[in-house]
RNA sequence: GGGGGUGUAGCUCAACGGUAGAGCGGGCCGCCUUAUAAACGGCAUGAGCGCCGGAUCAGCGCACGAUCCCGGUUCGAAUCCGGGCACCCCUACCA
């Protein structure tokens, strides 16, 4: 067994014998706080160097934030920052239009900051990732705010002219964009503010004209017929994300099909039972749907109760797993007379219930025929179901199929056609006094089809139904005639596919949610019925019915775009499109206007690619928006950019999730959970919103709340605390102080490997956009490595050492990489408070952390023996500050200085700490260290197999400068210090004369 | 209804077929004002069920435990498979 005394032996004689210097700024005697036991001893705090900065510890981010702003406005930071990327590799990405219309929410928060994290990473990382935000302007919500305000002024919108319409709703768009802006800028998101693209400038909107000039071109536009969403009220069709759904209580009528022919004799005379909550929808009806491999019945009424609608004898065919169901809607009793397979009926024909009306005039005399269809279901009605090819999706296509012409039934405000026979006029929805709405038809259908008898039963039904998404109207599907883009003839969904196939998708399984999509969707319906908008620049012959395909034609309106914006759609004579050769009276001119998604589609065509934004190119490297996305905007963008570039608009599409509250429940009003980001920014600040977007794992939703805010303020005042001590470290530190990393202590060179660990981690962070991982990482570094180990071990060499020792001088060396490390690694994140300590060390008129990059860590300092080496002498410690803590427990010491431990390492671990010196790092005053085995009564930790503790006290006085307890002190020239210090404070008294 | 996703300590996240972990928070202690306190350090907690207590701590019992629940594959499952439940996104709107 041998014994090392660990403790470095003080042999510095005693100096001189002049008196202690004592600084001029002694503390006043209400401070001072020695010992009694030591009366005369003096106050040697200002010989100390203590950390000063002006760096406060209170942040204060709503107040400091909006100075930063101003102050990057003022030196113009974002050109700077241009100017410096100028020449470098470009990163795009392209930003996702939110729509001009409201507040910001939280949603939209997450998005650009994170956005904003990456532009600014891979700005950081030395490439030029100019980011220029824009907005989505036209559509139905701004049209709708304008619309109500003509109402509450007792306008109608129809007498207003069009183009002082659009020209409102334009205003209107401008005037939240300004909002948002301010909004988005306070959030610390940088980018091209003065110059933002817009759906609504003549360049956007010509365009866009100019992209579904191409579609025009090469045959993929055209007109077709369609039933769609379609509002009564707003007399116009809906997008899919313009429709809401809510329950809403519908007429129910069982109506009976007589057959006309029959597939199987079983059939003869019977009728086919439909079920429908439609019953306005009867007039449409042009076939039957029957499910092909259900069991259907043949029943025979036997009884009827009071109020049945059925007579006994009658003959209905229903699905047999229904008819209990179906005997008791019509208060009858039926009698089995024959089974028989869906597939048994095909062939069947029946007749219209109305053909007979006395008022149908023949205007329901044609065959209803029962056809197989994939999408009928046995849980509810009657296994058929009634077929309006007009009024369904899944109507429309079994018509299409089977060759049934889709009749026009109702008229665009709700009422039917003058041609359709008892029903002509007649309104299929209105809204009633209480407000609710109904379907006034409702009533007349059931007296028409008594009158005929085949009215089985009547009923109503709760269920849930799509509405407006604005007016809260129910909606109608309504045969329109629409524009499409075909998904097939140019091959566009094969295309489309493709791209997916080529494209990086963060997550990977966006890839599959859009491939599925993008499989199974319909073709793409681009027209709306509305004013402000693109306009469907197409001309239709009126003599073939077919839109006017000539490129002259499409580039004089693009030109005329360009110069008026798209009103002049509207205000110029159709001639000037034309042209010479044709007679504007041979054609239609379209005043639809495009789907918003269309013009969304087009925004790589008119903000990547041309010179406006010289900065940007196509295609992107980058899309990134919220997973609703592969519905939205990533599908519009692929399919424009596919049907006329022939590949996606971006390499890659990054999806968030949505932000929910702290019980993973969506965010409502009603709720009372809403987190608004203007909330979080004005109390908290908006870095704090930045750490949460940081710290979240976005690829899924995420969580927000008053408790997460709170843990992010903590992980925030440990960033903030770990900057502030290393800048008071740092006071005064010049570059001759510097130490090159060869001449450090091990423990300055373990601080720097784990810089290139987490350098590593950074770089690997940004190419995956994840930075949650990282970001913990850093985190634990600041609070477990630097403030609980590192920098409170060389608390002693910084504040009592002489200013050149080298032992100070490697940790202010260090201390100096770590800050500017950190400012750097931190800019993109917390830009606000990177940039205000980076200031706070480098104080200068106009600079900026933002306009630096990632710091080159030298590959040398990783060191993976010295790491492993270190993680045993923290294991040591940890037995070391285990031991303390009892003796603390006991009363027998208060700080670690006093105690002079002993240390008990068997030969597995004490090779690691041979040469450290222990009581350093464990900041004791002493320690003795023994290798060999730990004898009995030593605290011992059982995961630190080894190593034992036996706690004594520091003996000897304690050192009135750096608080070491210590035999030596007093024998030195100034009272009550030990040598070291008592050094020290002649070389200070020496520097100062 | 269909498609996709998620579910691990109070919170944020790890581990992703082989000992369930970190940081933060909360708790206790120290800091003799040397990160001057909205600071700093240390320690111990924290992922079943039940019993006994007015309650808390401690204690005891069951289990032989712990990754939303149930079941399966496996020597071994948070991890793979199946079935539920909850929530989120997309979609449909069911006649």
């Amino acid at each position: 067994m041998s014994c090392a005394p660990a403790s470095k032996p003080t042999s510095r004689p005693p100096a001189s014998c002049s008196p202690p210097a004592i600084s001029p700024k002694a503390p006043a005697p209400w401070c001072r706080r020695m010992s009694e036991n030591r009366p005369m001893s003096a106050d040697y705090k200002a010989t100390v160097f203590l950390p000063r900065t002006d760096f406060p510890m209170k942040a204060g981010l709503p107040d400091l934030e909006p100075r930063l702003l101003r102050r990057w406005a003022d030196i113009d930071l974002y050109g700077r920052m241009r100017a410096a990327a100028r020449g470098r590799e470009k990163f795009v990405l392209h930003d996702g239009p939110p729509y001009a219309n409201g507040h910001l929410h939280i949603g939209h928060a997450l998005n650009k900051i994170l956005k904003d994290v990456i532009g600014r990473t891979q700005s950081m990382l030395g490439k030029d990732a100019d980011y220029v935000p824009g907005w989505d302007c036209h559509g139905l919500p701004i049209e709708w705010k304008i619309e109500e305000k003509y109402r509450a002024e007792g306008l109608d919108k129809d007498q207003v002219d069009v183009v002082a319409f659009r020209e409102e709703c334009r205003q209107f768009a401008a005037k939240w964009i300004d909002v948002q802006r301010e909004e988005f800028k306070r959030l610390g998101v940088v980018g091209d503010w003065n110059h933002p693209y817009t759906t609504m400038t003549f360049k956007a909107e010509a365009t866009i004209a100019a992209e579904l000039g191409k579609f025009l071109m090469d045959g993929s536009l055209y007109r077709g017929a369609k039933p769609v969403m379609w509002s009564v009220v707003e007399k116009t069709a809906l997008a899919e994300a313009e429709v809401e759904y809510h329950d809403h209580t519908s007429v129910t009528i069982w109506v009976g099909f007589p057959v006309v022919k029959a597939s199987r004799p079983e059939l003869d005379g019977a009728k086919v039972v439909i079920w429908t909550t439609t019953p306005w929808t009867m007039p449409g009806n042009r076939a039957i749907a029957f499910g092909a491999e259900f069991d259907y019945a043949v029943v025979e009424v036997e009884t009827v109760e009071d109020g049945a609608l059925a007579w006994p004898g009658q003959r209905y065919v229903v699905l047999k797993d229904q008819i209990e169901q179906v005997a008791k809607d019509a208060k009858c009793s039926f009698l089995l007379v024959a089974t028989l397979t869906g597939a048994d009926l095909a062939g069947t024909v029946c007749h219209h219930p109305l053909k007979f009306h006395p008022d149908a005039d023949g205007g329901y005399d044609f065959d209803v025929p029962l056809l197989a269809g994939d999408f009928v279901t046995t849980d509810t009605g009657t296994g058929f179901v009634h077929i309006a090819p007009g009024h369904g999706e899944d109507d429309w296509q079994l018509g299409v199929a089977n060759g049934i012409a889709v009749p026009d039934t109702v008229q665009p405000d709700g009422t039917y056609y003058p041609h359709v026979a008892i029903f002509a006029g007649q309104a299929v929805l209105a809204q009633g006094k209480n407000g609710k709405y109904y379907s006034p038809v409702a009533k007349p259908v059931i007296e028409a089809m008594k009158a005929c008898g085949n009215l089985l039963a009547h009923g109503k039904v709760e269920h849930s139904y799509p509405h407006s998404w604005r007016s809260k109207a129910p909606l109608i599907f309504r045969n329109t005639p629409q524009w499409f883009i075909s998904m097939e003839k140019t091959g566009l969904r094969d295309k489309a596919l493709a791209a997916i196939d080529a494209t990086r998708f963060v997550p990977d399984q966006g890839r599959n949610r859009i491939r599925s999509m993008v499989e199974g969707r319909p073709d793409w319906c681009v027209s709306r019925q509305r004013a402000w908008g693109v306009p469907i620049t197409v001309f239709v012959e009126k003599k073939t019915g077919q839109p006017l395909r000539e490129q002259e034609v499409v580039d004089r309106i693009v030109a005329a775009f360009m110069e008026e914006g798209a009103d002049a759609w509207y205000t110029s004579p159709p001639s000037r499109f034309l042209g010479n050769g044709r007679d504007p009276a041979d054609y239609e001119q379209v005043v639809d206007i495009l789907d918003v998604w269309f013009d969304s589609g087009c925004t790589h065509a008119f903000v990547l690619e041309g010179d406006t934004w010289p900065n940007l190119r196509a295609p992107a490297n980058l899309y990134l928006e919220g997973s609703d996305q592969h519905r939205g905007w990533f599908q519009s963008s692929l399919l424009e950019s596919c049907g006329t570039r022939g590949r996606a608009p971006y390499d890659a599409v990054l999806t968030h999730g949505f932000v929910l509250d702290e019980d993973g429940r969506k965010m409502s009003k009603s709720l009372g959970n809403v987190v608004s980001p203007q909330d979080v920014v004005s109390t908290m600040g908006g870095d704090i919103l930045r750490l949460w977007v940081t710290g979240s794992d976005y690829s899924d939703d995420l969580r927000i709340g008053q408790e997460i805010l709170k843990t992010q303020v903590d992980i925030y005042r440990r960033l903030r605390n770990t900057l502030r001590y290393l800048l008071g470290a740092l006071d005064g530190f010049t570059d001759a102080e510097r130490l090159p990393a060869g001449d450090m202590p091990e423990l300055e060179r373990w601080v720097l490997h784990r810089l290139t660990q987490l350098d590593a981690g950074l770089r690997r962070a940004c190419a995956d956009f994840e930075f949650h991982g990282w970001f913990t990482e850093l985190h634990t570094f600041c609070a477990v490595d630097l403030s609980a180990f590192y920098l409170d071990i060389r608390k002693d060499a910084l504040y009592c050492d002489t200013a050149d020792s080298p032992r100070r001088r490697a940790a202010r060396t260090v201390m100096d990489i770590l800050l500017d490390t950190l400012c750097k690694w931190l800019a993109p994140f917390t830009c606000f408070t990177a940039e205000e300590a980076w200031l706070a060390r480098h104080p200068s008129e106009d600079g900026s952390v933002h306009l630096e990059t990632f710091p080159d860590i030298p590959a040398e300092w990783r060191n993976e023996a010295l790491a492993a080496k270190w993680d045993a002498v923290r294991a040591v410690r940890r037995v070391v500050t285990g031991a303390l803590e009892l003796e603390r427990a006991a009363k027998r010491i208060g700080s670690s200085l006093q105690a002079n431990p002993l240390l008990y390492v068997d030969g597995n671990l004490y090779p690691a700490i041979a040469d450290v010196d222990m009581d350093e790092v464990c900041i004791t005053s002493g320690m003795l260290v023994v290798e060999g085995q730990v004898p009995d009564g030593c605290f011992i930790l059982a995961d630190v197999p080894g190593v034992g503790v036996l706690p004594r006290p520091a003996e000897g006085e304690k050192c009135q400068r750096c608080w070491k307890v210590l035999h030596e002190v007093g024998k030195f020239s100034h009272q009550g210090v030990c040598g070291r210090c008592s050094d020290a404070v002649d070389r200070l008294a020496g520097s100062a004369e």
